[in-house]
DNA sequence: CTGAAAGCGCTAACAC
DNA sequence: GTGTTAGCGCTTTCAG
């Protein structure tokens, strides 16, 4: 299997290394001609770029790095998929690194990743694209990045990334609950540092609000998001005076622990307790009854992420940068664990 | 931020950055002396080799693929993790690639994955680890690569790979669920082009005829590792003149959607039916009641085979090469799904 | 045991 | 519009 070089095309095609360069780049200035004439070499040679040579020479790599810390295998997954598929597509190469978003050395981290592996982009989801010491220090050394997060204030402004409307989402659960006549519902919050957490909570008391119902402060528990968490915080909720009649969870893992610890002391749901997660991951399928939940399509979501950074990373289409940002709204997704039979 | 080349740590030990390089790729022949001087220049700096430039002139490039075609999130990023982190503290890159392993053309994209990227080396997961083309191709090319799959058949041999001893695990959980005075038991298996599976059925097999029961063929449905055909198997199941009273499920996802679909019918888990699953995933942990399985720590598996990796692919360490393989045996984990109490 | 020189495949800067 | 030259950071080859 012989090496095909940039070498190889220009001869074959009767031009420089540098035309061959050109048009490989879509750099303006070839002649429709001599582009036609390379392309045609291109292919017939089944010619790819050599990609540690571009990177190691030019000022642009063409290597993105995905940085998340974040225990939900499903969103990890989905996101690395959406990303990798947009990246290879595009001939970019995709980096994946876990990392500790609490370290206190985070920023050093997330700086050698960028500079030892020479990146043209990241790709952040929460909790590290809601941490300003890391956004602040991407804009001060100018490194094109997308943040995958929560929001909608962001919609509007300067500001570029994926957000995904959690406040809306989650203000239409609680009307749903609120609707099958539910008037006392907790809130098992997942971990502050996300965004998402925020935003979430903040429908629910917005919902709340709407109805005329007061938020009571005992009714809401903030952790993290996991299964684990959902069933401590159900055992919380055990202590009060009375139960709520309904609970809303953080995400469909909490919402999945506390169905089981509900299960265990023996309260039905949803005649007793309805319970709704967040998420529409593969949890929420798998427990019985499966729980009402808000979909989000976050393969679907890493795509756009990765097409708007491959966009930000080549200003040659005509002009300057215009905002790169998209806004997603989860849609509420009844089932059994609110309402029977549904 | 100034890039650490390996000329300022050449200057700062005061040697040639040739003599840098030997300490880098613990070459043989650098003097104590000379490399304890350099690493502690590399310390200092916090020098980290640039990967494209070793990769674009080195015969040898210092990057791996993981390959994988596996629905199983929980799985996959266990691998990813173990594999990581082992890749990064020995200056490896780690290309992480979704594939589908029943494309007609599988062995052409591992090709072009190999020779586009200039991998050093594969580390390939079930079921692709299984596919005799893809094996014998990578033998063919000579690249080297390491198989994490199932099987014990392989051990004693000159065979490469990390392994993992699921006959006997299954056999395991088998006499388990005989112990408790279960006779008929079914197996609803997952896929067959999995080593895995066949082997957790030969352990099954194994342990009914050590006691003396027959296998009966009605009892065995073999499908994917999904929660979905769990719910599918357990509906053939109940089709049968009269249910199992025990069912060994080819994962924990089987068995969780076996539990599902026995809860959906009122059939009470492990009073009426037991059911056990395999590989301690979350999913083990997170029904109720929760799930006997077999416990396989994954990460530490998938940290085995990279560090395999990395020593075939340095020869350096005196002599010829001699075997790399590693055998696990994953362990019973009795909880309530087939024991009440447990 | 150590160093000097060549060059991997490509792009940036400057010619023409 | 297109070609020439230099050199990215490293390893290889060949001298010492």
């Amino acid at each position: 299997m012989k090496k095909i070089t940039i070498h190889d095309v220009a001869e074959l095609a009767g031009v420089s290394i540098k035309t061959v360069s050109r048009v490989v780049n879509n750099e303006a200035s070839v002649s429709t001609n001599t582009k036609s004439k390379v392309n045609a070499a291109v292919k017939e040679l089944n010619y790819k770029p050599n990609v540690s040579a571009r990177n190691l020479r030019g000022s642009q790599t063409f290597i993105f790095g995905m940085l998340y810390d974040n225990t939900n295998a499903y969103f990890v997954m989905d996101m690395q998929n959406g990303l990798l598929s947009e990246c290879l597509d595009q001939n970019y190469e995709l980096l994946i690194r876990p990392c500790n978003s609490r370290a206190p050395d985070i920023v050093k981290q997330v700086s050698d990743l960028i500079h030892h592996s020479r990146l043209a982009g990241l790709i952040l989801t929460s909790p590290l694209a809601d941490n300003p010491d890391i956004i602040d220090y991407l804009r001060e050394i100018g490194l094109p990045y997308m943040r995958i997060t929560s929001g909608k204030a962001a919609i509007g402004t300067c500001e570029d990334g994926i957000f995904v409307d959690d406040d809306s989402a989650s203000m239409h659960i609680t009307n749903h609950l609120l609707t099958l006549g539910h008037t006392k519902i907790a809130y098992v919050a997942g971990d502050i540092a996300h965004q998402a957490t925020t935003n979430r909570l903040d429908g629910y008391i917005k919902g709340l609000n709407k109805a005329g119902i007061a938020v009571d402060e005992a009714l809401i528990l903030k952790g993290e998001y996991s299964f684990d968490f959902g069933v401590e915080g159900f055992k919380q909720l055990l202590k009060l005076p009375s139960l709520p009649t309904a609970v809303l969870a953080g995400n469909d893992e909490i919402a999945a622990g506390i169905l089981y610890c509900a299960r265990l002391h023996n309260i039905s749901v949803p005649e007793d307790l309805a319970i709704a997660g967040f998420e529409n991951s593969p949890f929420s399928r798998q427990t019985w009854p499966k729980l009402t939940t808000a979909s989000q399509p976050n393969t679907e979501i890493a795509r756009r992420a990765a097409q708007l950074l491959i966009k930000m990373c080549r200003p040659d289409t005509t002009g300057e940068h215009d905002i790169s940002q998209h806004c997603f709204i989860p849609e509420l997704v009844v089932r059994g664990s609110t309402q029977k039979g549904a």
